[in-house]
Order: structure tokens, then sequence, then C-alpha cells
RNA sequence: GGGCCGGUAGCUCAGUUGGUUAGAGCACACCCUUGAUAAGGGUGGGGUCGAAAGUUCGAGUCUUUCUCGGCCCA
């Protein structure tokens, strides 16, 4: 029999997908028709849902951390846009910062160039085209990915008007006094002359400079420390000419023990902590001591020490202060304290009334105010130090360790802590830290751990230091009154600063006349202007001023913030600071976070393992819609694994999924009808069709719940699940002898054509959102005139489509079948029977079940040729194969002996 | 080093307030089909739930310790 005769599928759709070659075609059609164009004017009026747009660092090509980003906002935006919402996205760039500076700077160390000698001003321009090229770069690849987006007006931080409103918002600070001035030991680099921000410093490992020096006690409670002496252990001896205190801990126990052996410390009585006594023995390499008394901490109150250089001009008093931070886990249990070169000492001293000073100036040389040392560089200064303790008679042992230590990310240099004058904002001034928390508990979080997170950061956060002392950034629109040192705060000068930067960028701050920016009411000569600027994280905690704010087609706050789990500490952090700060609450109503990209085994990715996938790779193996997949079917709450073997099985399922589309599309001959889902005669349906109308409708209902909780590997599991399962195994496999066999105007196969249609048209718009490219592919092919899938909503199934009764029904019959089947598998296996067809059932079923099953084709359901029921009483379900007898008729390939039930049965003419 | 989060078949994921023999899809194996054909169908194997101890009549689920991994901080 000829195949003509009966209705084959037919399609234009290729079952090859071929997406690295489609898809830029795909994208090319989204252009010609100004996709998001299209996408605002359809939708004006709706609700709005703005997905605001953590801007990325304008350097260097994207890693699957940020496709993964920008694949799952899209995601996101397109689900809302389906579920009838104005879904606004508009990408942004973080632009000023240290890397490009750095980026720069490489290059003039290249071309032989001295930074020193290019004027700021031109040395910002390059800054600023070097953001400019890396935008473009990002851009095309982020479009790549299939993200729709206002990519002509994306926002950047280094925009004249972004410039301008962050000034204003500092102003907005400076008015409350919430900004102070204050002094700090920072992270410093000395090789680029910086302040780092965290994120800028690396831990590794470098080797120290260690040693044991002794204070000696001037004066004690204790009657016995009188002559003695108190010995610290420190790694950066370079730091003891800038000791003003030394601390304990009052739950120690300490001892003073008298040394006998030769040299310096012969006859003199050391304190150190008693649970480290055998560690400094063994350490000073000391023989012979005596242990003459032993003591508590909290005994230690009031002591006061001389400075180890005392006879060298250091005639300071140096108090013992009590402090939690001080351990038994090295050192002496007595700790060295230079406020002006470590966080904690800066911060004990601070309670006492001790400031820090400028002890080392930017390039790592001591300064005036130290004596002695003044101009020596801070890296070459141990062995000096090490020297003059010695000669003082103050050095108990000196060596060396190997062990992790702050360094610049840039530079790898190692860095230092180094006071210097700094701008803060308070956390408790005017109650922001209240506030934000306050704001956290309004916040939705997912996955919900985020927000817990969060707030133990902002509890215990310090206040947030915003200047830097670098040129590529916004600059700190500060005057100080030169003879009152007092601030300038005076809104008219601040806003003056914003309208000129307004028109004309920040640029000017450097290079004009500093009357320009101080308006008519106040004389230049009378103040310093700050030459420091602005960190980045403010530049980008404030996008919600010039974003989301001044922006017509957006709103504030925020329907979301979506990045990697880090920014809680980042963007995040300083976009929920800042605005709380000016606006008294979050510029986000809600917060995704997700996990790190991992290779396939849950390591990091680095150069060094070798284990980094570029995504560039993958969309050329593989194409977008691959990676799409491999974002929804992943559980972004964790780490996301990816590796080759992972995007092979996310291939996989690929392709089932576009067979599956080629399946209706064939069957359907490409001709698609939009069915309207009200008007569907469903009780006139045969059973089969009503089942699986219920599954669509009840898949849906799946589906919304999915989507509203943003659980996509789920939703994806249960779309594919459908696919294989409900479709391709069971609806479609059953299908075939109707679809194929029947009359084009059989009532029968008129009802498979129509659930063809609405599956089509179901499964069509739940991918949409995942599947951006191959929906788009399908979707032109169907419907000529219309634009675009993603300008679709989703589709709204009647209530009557839901039958539970039903439902259950046919689960029990799918029951049965299974049974079947296991029975057609046995006969199949001993090689009696090949195809199902050739199989006659023979089903034992419980009489209970002749309610369910007595109007029931079980040879359609089973695919035989046919099929005998048999009622008992009490029976289990059992099933038994036989070979069918007859011939095979040429059309439906039904064994049987007597012609099939069709008309077209060449048998009937026999 | 500290804080937080996590580890369930080869892979991606389910697993309710502790309660039958720990599930699904994919992958794999075998078989069938050749009218979805670089497709499709059927059956099947596969897990010490990261490890150990504890609480309990009962632990993937609760507690502790360890281990591995990730993020943040030092």
């Amino acid at each position: 029999m000829s195949n003509s005769q009966i209705n084959l599928p037919k399609t234009a759709f290729s079952m090859k997908a071929n997406l690295p070659v489609r898809e830029p075609e795909i994208l090319e059609y989204w252009k010609k028709i100004n996709l998001y164009e299209e996408l605002r004017s359809s939708s004006k009026g709706k609700e709005k849902f703005v997905l605001h747009d953590g801007p990325p660092y304008a350097n260097g090509n994207i890693h699957m951390g940020t496709a993964l980003n920008k694949i799952l906002k899209d995601i996101i935006v397109k689900f809302h846009q389906m579920d009838g919402k104005d879904s606004i996205y508009v990408p942004g760039w973080d632009c000023h910062g240290l890397p490009i500076e750095w980026k720069i700077e490489e290059q003039y160390k290249k071309n032989k160039k001295n930074k020193n000698e290019v004027p700021i001003v031109e040395f910002r321009k390059e800054c600023r085209s070097f953001a400019e090229k890396w935008i473009e770069v990002h851009k095309t690849q982020f479009k790549r990915l299939g993200v729709i987006g206002d990519w002509e007006n994306y926002y950047s931080t280094m925009s004249f008007d972004a410039e301008a409103q962050i000034v204003r918002e500092l102003g907005k600070f400076l008015k409350e006094g919430s900004l102070y001035r204050g002094f700090k030991p920072v992270l410093w680099s000395t090789v680029e002359k910086t302040a780092l921000a965290d994120a800028e410093v690396e831990y590794q490992d470098h080797k120290s400079d260690t040693i044991y020096t002794s204070f000696p006690v001037k004066s004690s409670n204790i009657k016995e420390l009188e002559g003695s002496e108190i010995i610290i252990w420190t790694t950066t001896p370079w730091t003891i000419p800038a000791n003003k205190a030394l601390a304990y801990n009052e739950a120690l126990d300490y001892v003073l023990i008298e040394l006998n052996d030769d040299g310096d410390f012969k006859n003199k009585k050391i304190v150190i902590a008693e649970a480290l006594l055998e560690s400094v023995i063994k350490d000073c390499s000391i023989k012979d001591f005596k242990e003459i008394k032993k003591f508590k901490g909290k005994d230690l109150i009031g002591t006061i020490c001389n400075h180890p250089f005392f006879n060298l001009g250091y005639e300071l008093e140096i108090p013992m202060l009590e402090a939690r931070f001080v351990t038994t886990e090295q050192g002496t249990g007595i700790v060295h304290c230079a406020p002006s070169h470590g966080p904690d000492d800066f911060n004990l001293c601070l309670k006492h009334g001790i400031k820090a000073i400028e002890t080392v100036d930017g390039d790592g040389k001591y300064t005036k105010n130290v004596h002695l040392f003044e101009g020596n560089h801070i890296f070459k200064a141990n062995p000096i130090v090490i020297e003059k303790l010695k000669e003082q008679k103050k050095l108990l042992a000196n060596g060396e360790l190997v062990h992790s230590y702050p360094h610049s990310w840039r530079s790898k240099a190692p860095l230092v802590h180094r006071a210097t004058p700094q701008w803060f904002i308070s956390m408790e001034s005017h109650k922001l830290r209240d506030k934000a928390l306050k704001a956290l508990d309004e916040t939705t979080f997912y996955p919900s751990k985020g927000k817990e997170r969060l707030k133990a950061m902002i509890e215990t956060r310090p206040d947030w230091c915003v200047s830097r002392q670098r040129v590529w950034g916004v600059p700190l629109p500060i005057f100080i009154n030169k003879k009152t040192k007092e601030i300038l705060v005076d809104d008219e000068v601040n806003l003056n600063i914003a309208n000129i930067y307004e028109k004309e960028g920040s640029d000017c701050w450097f290079s004009d006349n500093p009357q320009r920016f101080l308006g008519g009411k106040y004389k230049s000569e009378d103040y310093d202007k700050l030459s420091d600027i602005v960190e980045v994280w403010f530049d980008s905690g404030s996008t919600h001023s010039f974003v989301l704010e001044k922006r017509e087609d957006l709103k504030w706050p925020a329907s979301m913030y979506l990045e990697g789990s880090d920014q809680h500490r980042g963007w995040f952090h300083s976009s929920l600071l800042e605005s709380c700060g000016t606006r008294g609450r979050a510029p986000f109503e809600s917060i995704l976070s997700h996990g790190f990209v991992v290779d396939g085994k849950g390591l990091k990715m680095s150069k060094s393992l070798g284990n980094v996938i570029a995504p560039e790779d993958i969309l050329k193996k593989y194409g977008a819609d691959i990676l799409r997949i491999w974002v929804a079917s992943s559980n972004y709450a964790e780490d996301l694994r990816i590796d080759h073997s992972i995007l092979d099985q996310h291939a996989d399922s690929y392709r089932k999924i576009r067979n599956t589309f080629r399946y209706l599309l064939g069957n359907l001959n490409d001709n698609f009808e939009k069915i309207d889902l009200d008007k569907i005669d469903i009780i006139h349906l045969p059973e089969l069709e009503q089942f699986m109308l219920h599954k669509i409708y009840s898949l849906n209902s799946n589906f919304k719940n999915y989507f509203n909780n943003y659980d996509f590997h789920n939703l994806y599991k249960e779309l594919l699940n459908f696919c294989t399962v409900d479709l391709s195994a069971f609806y479609f496999d059953i299908r075939k002898d109707t679809l194929y066999c029947d009359p084009l105007d059989s009532k029968k196969r008129q009802s498979t054509i129509l659930l063809l249609n609405v599956i089509l048209n179901s499964l069509l718009k739940w991918f949409a959102p995942i599947l951006s490219f191959t929906t788009e592919e399908i979707y032109k092919l169907l419907l000529d005139g219309n634009k675009s899938i993603h300008l679709e909503q989703f589709l709204k199934f009647p209530e009557n489509f839901k039958n539970d009764k039903l439902n259950q029904k046919w689960l029990d019959l799918i029951k049965i079948r299974n049974i079947c089947n296991i029975s057609i598998e046995e006969k199949r296996a001993s090689k009696e029977i090949g195809s199902s067809l050739e199989a006659k059932l023979v089903i034992n079923l419980d009489k209970k079940l002749s309610e369910i099953t007595k109007n029931i084709d079980f040879s359609e359901l089973c695919i035989t040729s046919s099929v005998e029921v048999i009622y008992n009483e009490n029976s289990e379900t059992i099933a038994l194969t036989s070979k069918a007898k007859g011939s095979k008729c040429p059309v439906c390939w039904k064994i049987t002996e007597e012609a099939c039930s069709r008309k077209s049965c060449p048998k009937h003419s026999k």
C-alpha cells in the first residue's frame, strides 16, 4: 500500500536545530521588527514589572556567571511580560573604579608613558573610552544570549546624568549630617598608591618578619611587675614606631618569669600568657627560666609601659588595654596596638581616646610624625627596626613566618593598613542601620535564606567609607573651610555642581576654577576642594535614583533586584543603604539571588584547574537555547554545575522537546488554527481528549505556581515530563492510528487535530520564556503575519477543562495499560511477537473496574490488534498476551481475521 | 581562621509536620519498530541518602562531630 493513502506528518520544521546558525538569524529578525519597542508599545498602561539590572563592570569578556545572571533575568522578564504585565528591562554598566584605571596604567607602562605627567582629565577620558568599548562588547554578547532589553538606551554610572545624580545623592547625606570625616586605617597599596575596596583584596601566602619584643613596665597595680617587661609578638615590625598601646585579654592567665640565659635578657623578668609559655620558650630558645608569679589578665588593668624606643625619643606612655580580640592562638597573649595600622587597634584605641595619625604616606614612607624613621619605606624598615630593638636590648627573638596575608588583586603586591583621612556615612547618627533592617523585613527574598544573610551583615557592619584616593570616579563634591576646617554644607553649591555635571560630566572638577562650583556665595580662596572620589559601590548603589526614578518608563522601587549571592555584600547591600539613607526604604520589592557557576564536580572554575567554560564556546557548540535550558533546569538557590556532559544531557532534552513540536507541526501540516478555548465542546470530545485537556489545565496550574515562586527547575521538569511521558509516549503514540488512517473529515480525527492545536499553542507559550529562539522559529513558521511569540500572552484555560473524576479514571486505566505493556514485553522478549500490534490481549479485571472500563477500547489504548476483557470477582488485574491471528491490514497495520472497522480497509472489498 | 549555605541513582531534580520496599525524567542495557526515522515505543538494571555517633519503637528528614564543596569575612 502506498503511503499516499494515509495522512503522514509533513512540516517545514526541521528535526535538526542548528542553533548556532539559526539563532543569529532570529536576532536579526528581532532587530528588524524592533521587538523591544514593539513590546513596550503593546503593553502601554499595563501594570509594570521592573527588574532593575545590577550593572556589570565594563571590563573583559562575559563569563558563565554573567551569562547565567542575564539569562535568568531575561526568563523572569519574559514570564511577567507574557503574564500580562509591562515587563521592562533596562541594562546598565558600572564604569568607574580601580580595575579600569589599572588597565589604562598598564597601557602607559607598555608605552613608557609616565602617569604623573598625564593631566587627570586626559587620563579620565581614556578610562571613559575604555569602559565605552567594553559596554559595546558586552552588549553584543548579552544580546546573543537572547536577552531582550532596551539596549539602545542602557544606563551607565559614568553618564553625565548619573554623575550629576550621584552628587545630589551625596548632598543629601551631607545635608543630613551623616556624612562625616574621619581618620582610619584602610588597606592600602603602596604600589597603586591607593586604598583598596574589600572586593579588591585577595589573600595569599606571604613571608613576614616576626619579632618578640619587650615593653618595660612603668607602673602597675601588680607590684611584682615593676621593673619587668611585657613581651609582644608581631609579624609587622615596622609598625612598632607607631605603637600607642598594648592589649590583653582579662579572661586569660598570665605568668611572670625570670630569664637566666646569657644575653640581653639575662636576669630580666618578662610577662606572657600562661597558655603560650611553652611556644614562646621554644620560639625564643629559652633554656633557663623561673616562674615568679601567676596572675589573672584582669589584674593588668591600669598598667603603663614605656615604648621600646623610649631612649630614642619615644617618651610615650603605653597603656595596657583590655580587648577580646586577644587570643592564645599565636604570639604571647599580649598584642601591640598601632591605631594607624590595624582596624582592631584603631577601634580599641579610639575607645580609650587615642587617635590614629598619619604615620605612613601614600608611597609607603614614614612621615615626619615618625621620629627616627622618617623617609624610610616601610617594606624596607623591618631590618632597621629590628636592629634598633636589638640595640635597645628589647629584642627577645626574631624569625620569619609564612601566612595568609592581604594582597592587591591587581598588582598582587602586599597591602598594609594605613591611617588616612576618609569620608564616612554613619550607620548610627541618623539610624541608617535601623532603617535598613526594617526595609529588609519588607522585602521578599528568593530564596528566603537571603534575608538572614543580608540582615546579619547590616547588623554588624561599620560605618560606610565612601571616599577613595583615586581619579576615575565621581569626585566627592566637598569643600572645607581653610580656617575653621568646617565642611561647607549648602544645597545651592551641591545643586550647582550637579547641574554642571549634568551638562558636561565631572571631569571639570579636576580642571576648572573651584569658584565655578562655589558660585557667587563663597570665595574659592577660603576653601579647600577635596580631591577624593566616591567609591564605586556608592555609584552602583545609587543606580535606583538615576535609572528607576528618573526614567519615565520605569518605576521606583524596582519589582526585583537579581544578582549572584556575592552581591549580598555588594550591590544589594549598597543599594539598600543608599536608598534607606536618602528615601527611608529599599529601592526593591524583592531580591532574587543565585549561586555561583561551578564545574561538573562542584569546584569553582579557575584557569589553573583548566575547568573554565566560556559562554562563547557553548554558543558555538550548542546554541543559546541549550544554555537557557541549563539555566532554567538548574536550582539557582545552590551553586550551579556545568560541564560538557551536563550540557549534552540538556541538548538531548532539547531534541525531545523539538521533536514534540515537530510531531505537532507535522500532523497539522504546519496549518495552525487558533482555537477559542472557551468554545470547545468538551463533552462531545472523546474521553482521551477530555483527559488531555484536564492534563493541560492541571499542568498550567502547576506552571503558574512554579512561576510565581520563580521555581524554574521544577517548572521546566514538569514541561519536559509532559512532552515525554504524556505526549510522546502516551497521547501521540495512541493517536497515530487516528491521525494517519482516519479520513480527514472523521469526527475523531478532527478532535485530535483540535487537541494538537491546543497543545501546540500551549507549549509554545509555556516554553517561550525559556526557549526564546526555538519558539520564535516555530511561531514564524505558523503565523507569518504576526510579529513575535514574545508579544503573546499566556493562555487562559477555562475551568471546564478541569475534570478530576475523569482524571482519576484515566490514571487507573493507565495502570492497567502498564500491566498490559509488561505482558506484551514478555512475549516480545521470547520472540513470539515484535510490535505491539502483533499482540492480542486478554485482560482479567475485577468486576469493580467494569464501571470505568466498560466503554474503553483497550486495543486502542495499548496499541494492540485486539483485546478481550474478562471480569471476575476479587480479581487482580492480569494481562495475557498471545499472537494476534489473521492478516495485517495494509492501512492500519492491525492483524485481524475480519476486515477492520474502517471503510478504507482493503479487506472489505475482498 | 570565623560566619553562612550545601552534599539524595552517571546527570538534572522531587522527597510534606520523623512513619510501608527512597521517587521522576534523562543517560545506560536489552528488545521492538521503520508510517515522528540522525526519530518513535516497551522493559529493565542502578542509591550504605557525604561519613560516624546519638535521640527515637522508627531517621534521607532531628542533634553532635568529622569530611568535601561554595559564598562572604579576616
